[in-house]
RNA sequence: GGUCGGUUGGCCGAGUGGCUAGGCAACGGUCUGCAAAACCGUGUACGGCGGUUCGAAUCCGCCACUGACCUCCA
């Protein structure tokens, strides 16, 4: 196949057509969730989007492995105004111990990913896990004179480093608009210069996270965590990296800086960001109180949200937009999206009811080829959904009699289909509503068939009032020819 | 203030210099005792003003609006 697959690298701001390292193998790093908070939206679109990829690699061939990391050492509070760990901060006000909360929410992260049927990481490191192969990193760095020590924290010398190495690269920054950009603060008096950024830091005494080490009893920079565990697992030098947009910097621009540094050379052959998520046309934010946990979806027990949306909704959602848009989640646009994905599920029930004529009336190879195309395009999902949505018309059209399908096209479709719709999308029919014991299911049963034996007699009062007190309480009767059926909405 | 991005029909959301994105909604039809559901069909949109071009939503410039990150913070 000629159609290979391009990825948009940030690096270079161009699509380029991806060559593994080592061929037959893909090394995968993706930034995963600080865990100091429920999971929410914004969590989801990362792991969705590199889902996709990681499928993809797979169904292309590829040996992937995919290290996605959990940081549980934590980040200094946004809006903290005291230089506190997040996860230490959380700790405290629940009186819980750091790693009790970091262990609540990792195994909430990982319930809502398995809802959204994202496929587990090959490895899934955490900070904590690796404080001595960060230790090693800075002094790695210090040995290379890209850092230096003060107050028993050891800060990355930007400006050294600038000397010899690009920086900013990656987001487009200037150092020299950064310098000039940069006011005169207090407090900076660690650091040589307000650019610098620590790589270990000198717990305070409240702070209690800490690890020994030759500087101090502290713990490690929040950048370098992702640079010691990519090159732990990935080698000096892997395929992609991947992460949210909002850590293109300074994140991002540290873990190059740090792994330049350290080993001479680039670690990251491919950068990949992806989009932020928007609520009704307005930024995701704790601060905003529109940051909606995935639970709440889930269950719609949210202010904004009109109802329950089953996992599938959001990850199909998401996959109709390109990864490196943004994505604005409102009510309307969840339904629209929850109604079309129905449509392609109960396509893939009619597809597989299809019988084979002689001769196809439709071209099942040129779909195909659309479908590859458009994943190879940079993994441009919304593309490849609106063909399958032409395959929807054409399955009913088979359906329907209007047009016909041999079997040799008829197993290609079916191959096709399940691919994208199962294998790669992810998709899953959306679970049957709870409470549907037998005894339950075979009373509504009866209820229809009563209303089917009114119908009979042309006893349309009882017929339509069966339906119509059923609707009430919030069942949906379909009639088909081939009966009434029903669901729970 | 700096850097990068976005502005598409009622809503969401793709996209290439000239050739239908797609979904949802709406409307029309098939089906039905009626309805719902399901299925089929229909829509000619691209922030404003200039410019380049035979031709621009797609390239360039300016303006407006908007988003992200940074400018404080490990």
């Amino acid at each position: 196949m000629d159609n290979q697959l391009q990825i948009y690298n940030t690096l270079s701001r161009k699509k380029e057509i991806f060559v593994p390292l080592h061929e037959g193998k893909v090394g995968l790093y993706v930034c995963g969730p600080t865990v100091y908070g429920k999971a929410h939206l914004g969590h989801a679109r990362p792991a969705v989007t590199y889902d996709l990829l990681f499928r993809y690699l797979k169904h292309l061939g590829y040996k992937v492995r995919y290290v996605r990391n959990i940081t549980d050492v934590g980040h200094l509070a946004n809006d903290a105004d005291e230089g506190e760990d997040k996860i230490a901060q959380k700790a405290r006000l629940d009186e819980l111990e750091p790693m009790e909360v970091v262990q609540l929410y990792t195994n909430d992260y990982h319930k809502n990913m398995e809802k959204l049927n994202v496929l587990s990481p090959s490895i899934e490191p955490r900070a904590t896990g690796h404080i001595i192969e960060q230790i090693t990193v800075v002094e790695k760095i210090l040995a290379a004179g890209y850092a230096y020590e003060s107050q028993g924290s050891v800060y990355f010398d930007v400006e050294k480093y600038a000397k010899d190495y690009p920086y900013g690269e990656l987001s487009g920054r200037k150092i020299e608009d950064m310098q000039s950009n940069t006011r005169e603060l207090d407090g900076q008096d660690e650091k040589h210069s307000p650019l610098d950024f620590a790589i270990w830091k000198k717990a305070a005494p409240e702070h209690i996270m800490r690890w020994p080490s030759r500087w101090s009893d502290g713990f490690p920079g929040w950048h370098l965590e992702c640079t010691a565990m990519s090159c732990k697992y990935l080698g000096e030098t892997f395929d992609i990296h991947g992460g949210g947009m909002d850590l293109c910097f300074p994140h991002h621009e540290a873990e190059i800086a740090q792994a330049k540094a350290a080993n001479g050379h680039d670690a990251v052959r491919y950068w990949m960001h992806n989009n932020m998520i928007t609520l009704n046309g307005q930024k995701m934010g704790k601060s905003l109180g529109n940051a909606i946990s995935l639970d709440e979806f889930f269950s719609g027990e949210h202010a904004l949200l009109e109802k329950a949306y089953d996992p599938m909704t959001i990850r199909f959602f998401m996959l109709t937009a390109h990864y490196r848009s943004t994505l604005d989640f409102s009510n309307e646009a969840l339904q629209a999206a929850e109604k079309g994905m129905e449509r392609l599920l109960k396509a893939s029930e009619t597809m597989n009811g299809l019988s084979p004529a002689d001769k196809s009336s439709v071209n099942i190879g040129e779909l195909k080829e659309k479908c590859y195309a458009a994943m190879n395009d940079d993994l441009n999902s919304p593309i490849a959904i609106a063909h399958l949505f032409d395959a929807v018309k054409i399955i009913n059209s088979i359906a329907d009699g209007k047009e016909s399908i041999s079997a040799e096209d008829l197993d290609a479709l079916k191959s096709l289909y399940n691919t994208f719709v199962f294998d790669l999308f992810g998709l899953k029919k959306p679970e049957q509503a709870e409470g549907s014991n037998e005894a339950f299911n075979a009373a509504i049963d009866l209820l229809l068939q009563l209303r089917q034996d009114a119908k009979a007699n042309k006893d349309w009062a009882t017929a339509d009032k069966i339906r119509n007190e059923l609707t009430a309480l919030g069942f949906v009767v379909k009639d088909t020819k081939d009966g009434a059926s029903w669901e729970l909405k």
